[in-house]
Formats: structure tokens, C-alpha cells, sequence
DNA sequence: CTGGATCCGACCGGATACTG
DNA sequence: CAGTATCCGGTCGGATCCAG
């Protein structure tokens, strides 16, 4: 036990250092467009287009959509396809790796949406006790 | 089924809509040092202090601690506890809540430290494959 | 010790226009 | 259709100083 910060041993990789790659990584899987595009390819369960993207991720622009598939795809998450027809045509969809962390971004997305609730009713509370 | 956008349904909450608000609750909880800070007092167990908590998260400013807590605190995440002494001692710990929010986010936490090794891998291949 | 207040540079991200 | 390029306003977030 040499570690000096918290955080779940198993690696050489620790987020809680401010120096290890894995805070970096870890920033881009919970960036909101991260989640949003890996959860439309998991739902889609096939190959999708970029259109179908952008329609499944209400609101995304076409910058956001293209720079967070790129480091999707950099990053071994997302696998793109494309083919030589005209109009062109490519599709993206998960890799094995980008199914098994959809499946946990799954469940952040589930637990905001099943307490989205709770948190609305405890900012009155918290806005009624610190009002002005 | 009168949904337009996808996600996992459940409720009347989907982040995949632009204008609900779980979509800006995602991205609370997505965020770096949110994620950082939970599980910091996850892993502490017991009641934490300002600089305690500082000290577990390598490099956060004492700005974003603050407001950080702030955030989980309001968010029913969080609870925040100050005793009368000098100097003032004020501690925080995770609500039943945010103990269950952290064992998701712990999960996401380990994938990025066990995977931390192929993603790198993958960007050389990537690199390598686009270079100009 | 636990913050609040302020300054300010960096960069995130939307809107728009354009291309193969 | 699937992006790229550019502009630019807004916000994030670190550094610093100050206060109870």
C-alpha cells in the first residue's frame, strides 16, 4: 500500500492523480455528449448514420456530434464504416469495449432520470433554507 | 409508446430531449470533479472535512471544492455538517442517495482505470493509421 | 480551517457558411 | 449525406486575496 490518494486499486492508473491519463479519460466518458451519443448506439443496436445520430441526441450540434465520434472512435469505443457510394453513406456503431461501458453509462443515465425527483424536491428544500 | 427521441423509458424524464432536466442533471454527475469528490467520501467512509477532501482529490482548487459540494449538497447528494468550534470544523458525507449514485459511479470509475491500457493502445492505432 | 469574492485566460460549444 | 472551417460569446476553472 504506497498509494498516497483514494481511489480503487487494481492498476497502475489512479483518476484521483492529477497527473494520470485515466482523470483525463475518465472527464471524456462523463462529458453529456459522451453519454448521450455511446447510450442513441446502444439503443439503436445496429449500425447508425450520422444523421440518426444527431436525431436520437436531441440538440446536438454537427460539430459536437463529429468531434465526440472521433474520440469515440480514437478511442476504440465507437467502429466507423464507410462506403463508397454516393451519396455517401457511414454508419458507426459500438465496439465490444463501447457496448460494455454503455452498459454502466446506462445506469448513471437511469439513476438521473429515476431521481430526477428526489434531487428537484431536495433543491426546494435547499433553495427554501438558504433563501434570502 | 409515444416517445420520439430513444433512451431508457421508465419515466417521464429522458435526457435525450433538449429540454428536460435530467439532461443537465447528467451532466452534473458526469462532471470530473462530481465524480471525484463522491467517490473521495465513498471511499473515506466516514465524515470528511474541507481539506480532507481536498487532499483525496489531487488538485482540485479550493473553487471548485466549494462549489462542487455546494452542488451535491443542494442536490440531496450530499450532507453537510458544521459544529460550533474555533476554528470551525465542517464535515461532509454521502446521503443514502448519493452512496447509491457512487456505487454506479464507481463502476464507470473502474472501467476507465482497467480499460485505461487498451484506449491508449487504441490511439496509437489510430495515430498511426492517420497521420498526415 | 472553511470558505467567499474577484480577476481573467482558456476552451467549450453553438451558429453559420461552405465542400466532396 | 457527412462532414470541415471559422467566428465568437459564454462559461469553466485556476490563481489570488480576503474574511469569519
Amino acid at each position: 500500500m504506497t498509494e498516497t490518494t483514494s481511489g480503487a486499486a487494481g492498476g497502475p492508473f489512479n483518476p484521483y492523480s492529477r497527473a494520470c491519463p485515466s482523470r483525463r479519460l475518465l472527464k471524456f466518458l462523463g462529458d453529456l455528449w459522451t453519454v448521450l451519443v455511446i447510450g442513441a448506439l446502444y439503443d439503436a443496436g445496429t449500425p447508425q448514420r450520422f444523421t440518426e445520430i444527431s436525431l436520437r441526441v436531441d440538440g446536438i450540434s454537427t460539430k459536437m456530434l463529429t468531434s465526440t465520434l472521433r474520440r469515440l472512435e480514437r478511442n476504440g469505443l465507437v467502429l466507423r464504416q464507410q462506403y463508397a457510394e454516393t451519396p455517401p453513406r457511414v454508419t458507426y456503431e459500438l465496439s465490444p469495449a463501447g457496448q460494455d461501458l454503455a452498459g454502466i453509462l446506462r445506469e448513471v443515465e437511469a439513476w438521473a432520470t429515476s431521481h430526477m425527483q428526489d434531487v428537484l424536491a431536495a433543491r426546494d428544500s435547499y433553495d427554501a433554507a438558504h433563501e434570502a
